[in-house]
DNA sequence: GGTGTTTAAGTTATAACATAACGCTCTTTC
DNA sequence: GAAAGAGCGTTATGTTATAACTTAAACACC
């Protein structure tokens, strides 16, 4: 994973991937100690599944995982667990697919903007401190005090490009 | 036809909305004709029916007013119109609320970019220039080929927020 | 350590949104 | 007027999300 600092390498970079999450889980454990907020197992499993996945997830496929350890498997049971870890901003909601995220900087609320490639699927979470500014201007322009933001910009990745670019 | 039950969204000066129809129609069918696209009578009666609210309306919305007029009325309709009118850039869909608003600028492509009231539920397309240009930067930065944006920002429209605005 | 309160999870059912698949009809074009 | 293709009717189903009610676990307080 990229650490809370390095957003920049999520899509292609080889990594350690086991670590990501148990540093995920980690901090997620540790910011639910401080907020007094309870990282049930159900919770804790979910977020994990997320974060084993670079995609964004689906809540039926998280379901389908959590069944197939012996968790309850009803929708209720993954949405709730994922409404958690949206108010804990431990997971971000990806609304033009239906998926769902781990966060690599829970540790303060942001807004989310994300790149998602069609080709491979993955989605990488965008640095947001001029995105955010810029888009704050534009809603004081029209005096609209903005709650929620949803930047989610589509394309290909640069690992699945079609491999003609001179100046790669 | 219009029947100017919901009228005056908060967000902009009141209007002559009948008028914001019959344009948005004109135009529709002026840009069809110029492609060789078909305005079939359940496409247009779709368009206008998205333009009749300053909402944006749902599918299921759509549909059930169709309905009422004797147009059929099975999800396929509906669906297979809104495609129709979203590729003909006549048409927007707002994820985030799985709703799908008239387009104000039909002749050109553009990436569409909404502020959506939480309050009255309305939502204004922004102007795109800047932020167009931005976000072109953010993923040109990334190397990412962009495709499609969303950016749907929600929050209370100016006639939404609790009146204690001093600079008003 | 028992009791009331709160929070989480189980369970059933259904709401809400969207598409697959197939066949008929209408339009366009030759 | 026949072929080709676009549009639409129809049935069925897939996919995503939540309502509503019950049970159980955690916690807080005496």
């Amino acid at each position: 994973m990229p650490t809370s600092s390095d957003l920049s390498s999520a899509f292609s970079v080889a990594h350690d991937h086991h670590q990501c999450i148990n540093q995920a889980l980690a901090m997620a454990a540790q910011l639910c100690k401080q907020r007094n907020a309870r990282l049930t197992p159900v919770r804790q499993r979910v977020l994990e599944l997320i974060w084993q996945s670079h995609k964004p997830l689906g809540a039926y496929q998280i379901l389908e995982r959590l069944a197939q350890e012996g968790f309850n498997s009803a929708p209720p049971t993954v949405y709730r667990a994922l409404e958690f870890l949206l108010e804990q901003g431990l997971a971000h909601r990806i609304t033009s697919l239906n998926a769902f995220i781990g966060c690599c900087h829970p540790e303060h609320r942001h807004p989310s903007y994300f790149l998602i490639c069609r080709g491979c699927g993955s989605a990488q979470e965008l640095p947001q401190e001029t995105l955010s500014a810029h888009l704050n201007d534009i809603a004081a322009a029209e005096r609209f005090q903005l709650e929620a933001q949803i930047v989610e910009l589509s394309g290909l990745c640069p690992g699945c490009q079609p491999a003609q670019d001179d100046d790669l």
